[in-house]
DNA sequence: CTCCGCCCTTGATCCATGTCAAGGATGTCA
DNA sequence: TGACATCCTTGACATGGATCAAGGGCGGAG
């Protein structure tokens, strides 16, 4: 799993999909193909990208900022079940409508590919195929993490897990991986957090208050984050695994 | 989605992955490969099939019976992230560990296939790449909608879900579908029900009481489950959407 | 600068679910 | 047949987090 963090690049380094979401191996004739049917997007904070069951004709990857994929009942109540962080991929080969709501939480920039040559591609590209393979199968790793969260974890624990996650992925993006002091700025609001992790917003900003009044975390502001002991903020979490990766 | 829940065996009946798995369009030279490389495996009920961290040189398909894969923190909370039912898959290619616990939960037959071989033949033919890619977004459909159970729901949404995915799943194999009342035998104790919804085997056996009191359920014993109207069932999960599959 | 709206915090109270405890039903083995 | 283990049910009580309610801080528009 570890080597899917570091988007590899050495080779193609004008590659579309370079995030995550293909890279590392792709030849000429496949950047042609890519540099063909992509486009990028942009989208302001709290802009909803699409709706559940919208006609979806792209699949896309994120360059920067933050979205959310998430899921509401009729009455109301709605749950987050994804949240891509930059070199996320998001949409899926085959299926005609978006199964979740996608949001930006902040201001974000996607690079799409239009879906029916993006899925010739794959037909044709044995190893991009098996990258998307290993992608989604890190994708379900993430989820299932993310099940225990959500299943047997007290609030305070989520949220500490829910900003291990972030902080340490913000790291690796940051080449900041390995200290034990990180300093980063949320990208979610109150509400987002309370929907990532089943909670009320009531609920996070407590446990939040909670964490600082114990040195879990220092806030600086409301968003900026500094976390003085990585290790910590994990045994907060509960979490000896080393954290599963947000889809 | 909705293919997938039927095997569909018409071209090659004695394909050992003929279940969910890879199935359909093999042809006779991977019906060979496949052949080669296959073993059947018998569980007792309860029997743990393999320990998280463990080495796991197979992967597999099941036959008949049910597994649950499971998560256990260091202080013995566990969750189930996902229950394998009859055509269901475990086990990742290109993975050396198990991510999950394996359990089977009553009597079991899985059938093996050696993993390295198995992973050969995965890049030799594509079709079978894009089988199991398909799988698996599957998987990932059915663990993000198990978010929102465990997120947003009461318990006796919880419940009320999983014995309508259960039901429906049921109801699906033995060519049931579309009927309004069915009758299945729950193949989970009320343990690992709680395990699966993050609850309390005795809040799971109060809720089911109180199903039963409600005559949304009738009970024949402990684990015959007769629903009489399938739509007051899943109306009682709140459950607009067709109901994830368990992964 | 001031007003307004959004986001966030904090307090008081309530309730769904967890926890602890007792006992019932069913199946198995001697 | 009786003793025992396993699985399940039910009751009494505790509590974590939800709900309802009030107000603080900050940034943007005029």
């Amino acid at each position: 799993m570890q080597d899917m963090m570091v988007p590899d690049m050495k080779d193609c380094s004008d590659c579309p999909i370079r995030h995550r979401a293909v890279c590392a191996r792709c030849d000429t004739a496949e950047l042609a193909l890519l540099e063909d049917i992509k486009y990028y997007r942009s989208f302001a904070a709290g802009q909803t990208i699409m709706w559940a069951g919208d006609r979806m004709d792209f699949v896309a990857s994120v360059v920067s900022g933050v979205a959310s994929l998430t899921q509401t009942m009729e009455d109301g109540r709605t749950q987050m079940v994804g949240l891509l962080l930059p070199s996320d991929f998001v949409g899926r080969p085959g299926r005609e409508a978006a199964t979740y709501t996608v949001t930006a939480t902040c201001d974000l920039v996607m690079c799409c590919f239009r879906r029916k040559p993006f899925e010739q591609m794959i037909s044709s590209t044995p190893h991009i195929a098996h990258r998307l393979l290993e992608m989604t199968l890190d994708e379900l790793d993430a989820a299932r993490e993310w099940m225990l969260v959500l299943g047997r974890k007290t609030a305070r624990e989520k949220i500490a897990s829910l900003l291990a996650i972030i902080a340490r992925r913000d790291a690796i993006l940051a080449k900041n991986a390995e200290q034990n002091s990180l300093a980063f700025d949320l990208p979610l609001t109150r509400e987002a957090m309370s929907d990532y992790l089943g909670l009320t917003l009531e609920t996070v900003s407590r446990q939040m208050s909670a964490l600082k009044k114990d040195d879990v975390i220092i806030l600086d502001g409301k968003r900026r984050i500094i976390v003085p002991d990585m290790d910590r903020l994990m045994d907060e979490a509960g979490d000896d695994s080393d954290g599963g990766f947000l889809s």
